[in-house]
DNA sequence: ATGGCATTTAAAAAATGA
């Protein structure tokens, strides 16, 4: 079973390239994240036509985030936002159950410019990440955490680290953050397969990021222990960052067993 | 050290991203 995370940057206005890649890579589940639009302007038939049911929360303007599943699987949803902050309205969580697997997609503050209010903002929704985790990590069903965390977890997701040292993906604070939500028993998948390459999911669209490979790694696919002996592959679509009117991400893909 | 680009909203320029 092949499962996504991309962030789309903008479901309506990258359209064509998530049609193609859909296409092309053939997941199983797509979580997306980005939306970059209110929940009614969601392209639900453009994706249905494409193979996929989808559940998604979307906002006006900023984030949103969706599950796409082949339309051979029931896809139910079992909840949206993070719990913690009744004055939150960002639309950022999303969960669903597929196969028998809980899938989280998450769309994590990016928290600059830092420090200041957005920052605080990030390490508290973190905060409540990490709380909810804890609590589906002791679950008897297996659990997906994905999605675009704006973590660069250590000085290896970086193509040149001292540039990003200012940037509230490169804070210790998230970092130390993303450290502790492993520590409950979650495996990075990339790092799984991947311990010591430089793999990237991030490049900006400034000054040639792409062409010259100065991208970063902050979209992760968290496994529940579940998972320990069903992982396969773990790989970042790369190509895909270098189609015409592309998001600044490219998607990232994990292949598991059935049990 | 700055600015480079690209989206949405809405009708020009601002906000946001990372």
């Amino acid at each position: 079973m092949k499962i996504a995370t991309y962030n789309v940057n903008g479901v309506n206005g990258r359209l064509p390239v998530l049609l193609r890649w859909l296409s092309e890579s053939q997941p199983d589940v797509a979580c997306l994240q980005e939306l970059k639009a209110p929940s009614e302007k969601f392209p639900e038939q453009a994706i249905f036509e494409a193979g996929y049911a989808a559940v998604w929360h979307g906002q006006k303007s900023w984030n949103g985030v969706a599950i796409l599943a082949k339309k051979k699987y029931a896809l139910t949803e079992v909840g949206r936002g993070l719990p913690g902050d009744p004055e939150d309205e960002q639309s950022r969580y999303i969960q669903a159950k597929v196969n028998g697997i809980l899938i989280v997609c998450l769309y994590l503050p990016n928290g600059n410019p830092a420090p200041g209010p957005k920052f605080d903002y990030k390490m508290e929704w973190f905060k409540r990440l990490n709380t909810k985790a804890k609590s589906l990590i002791k679950l008897k069903t297996p659990v997906i955490l994905t999605g675009d965390y704006n973590v660069v977890p250590t000085e290896l997701d970086a193509y040149k680290p001292e540039r990003w040292v200012n940037d509230a993906v490169f804070f210790p604070e998230p970092r130390a953050a993303y450290r502790r939500l492993l520590k409950q028993g979650w495996v990075d998948a990339i790092r799984q397969l991947h311990p010591d390459e430089k793999i990237f999911t991030y490049w900006d669209y400034f000054r040639n990021a792409f062409n010259r490979d100065a991208g970063i790694r902050m979209d992760h696919f968290l496994l529940s222990p579940h998972f320990k002996d069903r992982l396969k592959c773990a790989e970042v679509d790369r190509h895909v960052r270098g189609w015409e009117k592309t998001s600044d991400h490219a998607p990232v893909w994990i292949e598991i067993s059935e049990k």
